[in-house]
DNA sequence: ATTGTTTATGAAATCGATATCATAAATTAT
DNA sequence: ATAATTTATGATATCGATTTCATAAACAAT
């Protein structure tokens, strides 16, 4: 690998000069301009990002942090980043946390030593003061995860809204006994409470009791919300919920498949409300009554956001299109 | 940010020493020891990644290469990656193609730059020799994309032979006019063409032939999947095949949900075979016959070859899980 | 007692870039 | 014509680690 010496060299000037062609510094003659062009090209050189990154502490990599990539949600998310980032001349370092602290902090420590300059974080496992502590190496955006009592910059929507207006949905449709999953575990800040907060408004609103037997923490998978129907169905008959909101149409489609399976009728037996909305939710045995998420909206705003506080500029957020809407189709 | 130096001062210590601590060398007094520890611990000190790579050209980032994420085939085949890199030590950073040979190209840029110091391509736009090119820099390994004439360390799996046997099927169920999609353009050495011979294998054999409007190139998502049927359902209806073949489950859902839409029956109208046995698709109101790929088995092999390349070690390679697997349900 | 190893440490060069400082020539201002 | 600026370039210190070389005890061998 040739490097700036070489080139130097080669052009008979010094490093200094070849840096500042690198930095489109002003004061090069157009003579040795050409000349270090040159040397560049027959040299086949590219300057080293790392040695660049470790003097200047400037880079143009911005990591993001999902629980998990598999969930169709995160992947069109990521997408969505992805391509807003890379038309800024911006790469990405993606990471999967699998709701793990350690991993989270694995890619904090990352944000720490300058491997990526900013870190968009869609999924959270640490508290706000921990992630606090890292502010100071370079900026953090929260994408879609609202932690409440913290100024950390986050592009939000409003999940509690619109559980609030998918279980009311429920609720109209004469469901009484609600069930309710959860990807996180009910006492962590992530966005689950915020849906939480928005289910509890619904049935308190609706004089609707909950039992603890309808609460399903950590449910991420399509097997987890196999597992999560089977239980239901081990319920005594009349502890049995008529309706079941889920984390994600993953579990719900789970959800769904042991329920045919079990020859119990979705919506009569149980109905089910997915999250997400995912492309191939409308195409299921049962289409899915669901909740699009502002996936491509979420990436965008979130990137620009970012891109902003590398790069010193500020930004408006546009929280028009950060909207999630109810899908009704046949699940509930 | 604490660095090696202020840990050495605090240590009453030259760098060199605690260099010599952080590398596990061996000549230094317990004593010492424990000042090191203690003053890193006191200072709250993590070498900086930049600067070590910088000096010692070893790093722990592997690249890995996908043409689109969003495809479940890829996010479970980079999530089983990822776990095997993480359990071994090693960070991943993914960068999607979309086809694009800039893209890729980008990514093999960041080996040369030893950002990545390995790359795992799970798709190929350029061809072998430009590859070639990159391998000076550091492993590189293909996952899942067969490029013949080639010495590049690859984990393969048998495209050819099991596109062979889910086209015997649909001809041995009396379909005879089979179309054909393809996620590459034909004209590429890309793991499509493997299937492509595949395919024409079985043709041949049973004594079919194929049409030109049956072929269907760079068709990845659902939405390709949707103008393909629409484009099927243009045809004179003589001319209109009675089975497809498609690149993926995803172009398959979104045929079927096109013909469904159209009141024409899968798969009595058109049979369709997927490809992936993604999670959905079974799930489907049509479920999906399809073939599996051994995604799990390609992350795990890949990656500790990748792995054993990085530290000169050897790998043998457990070809007996790299199995494809023909799943017979609905649709075809 | 003298030489040869082993153990333990520090000084300084190095990796490949950037940034500061110094300097010299060319240009403009007074 | 001299001073002040602008333009153009090179030397060199620096970023934060690793690594080589040198050195000095401590211990063993002759």
């Amino acid at each position: 690998m040739a490097t700036i010496k070489d080139v130097a060299k080669h052009a008979d000037l010094s490093v200094a000069t070849v840096s500042r062609y690198l930095n489109n510094h002003p004061y090069i003659s157009e003579e040795k301009r050409k000349r270090i062009k040159n040397a560049m090209e027959e040299l086949d050189y590219t300057p080293s990002l790392v040695a660049t990154q470790l003097r200047s502490k400037k880079g143009t990599m911005i990591g993001i942090l999902v629980s998990r990539i598999t969930n169709p949600f995160f992947s069109y998310l990521v997408d969505s980043i992805e391509k807003q980032a890379k038309s800024n001349g911006y790469t990405i370092l993606i990471m999967q946390t699998y709701d793990d602290q350690d991993a989270e902090a694995k890619m904090l420590e990352l944000l720490k030593q300058q491997v990526i300059s900013g870190l968009i974080m869609c999924s959270i496992e640490t508290d706000s003061q921990t992630i606090e502590l890292y502010r100071e190496y370079g900026p953090i955006v929260l994408c879609n995860v609202p932690l409440p009592d913290s100024d950390i910059p986050q592009i939000v929507t409003d999940q509690e809204q619109a559980t609030y207006e998918a279980v009311n949905y429920l609720i109209d449709s004469g469901y009484k006994k609600i069930a309710y999953c959860t990807g996180g575990n009910l006492t962590a800040s992530g966005h689950g409470s915020a849906r939480t907060k928005g289910f509890e408004r619904a049935l308190v609103t609706a004089n609707l009791i909950t039992k603890k037997e309808w609460v399903f923490k950590q449910v991420h998978s399509i097997d987890d919300g196999k597992l999560v129907a089977e239980k239901i169905l081990q319920l005594p008959k009349d502890l049995q919920p008529d309706a079941i909101f889920t984390s994600s149409d993953l579990v719900a489609s789970g959800i769904i498949e042991v329920m045919t399976k079990h020859q119990k009728k979705v919506p009569d037996f149980l109905a089910v409300m997915g999250f997400d909305n995912q492309p191939f939710s409308s195409l299921l045995s049962i289409p899915l009554t669901t909740i699009a998420q502002p996936v491509e909206a979420l990436g965008v705003e979130s990137t620009n956001l970012m891109i902003s506080l590398l790069e010193g500029k500020s930004y408006h957020v546009d929280q028009s299109k950060l909207i999630l809407q109810l899908i009704k189709r046949e699940s509930a």
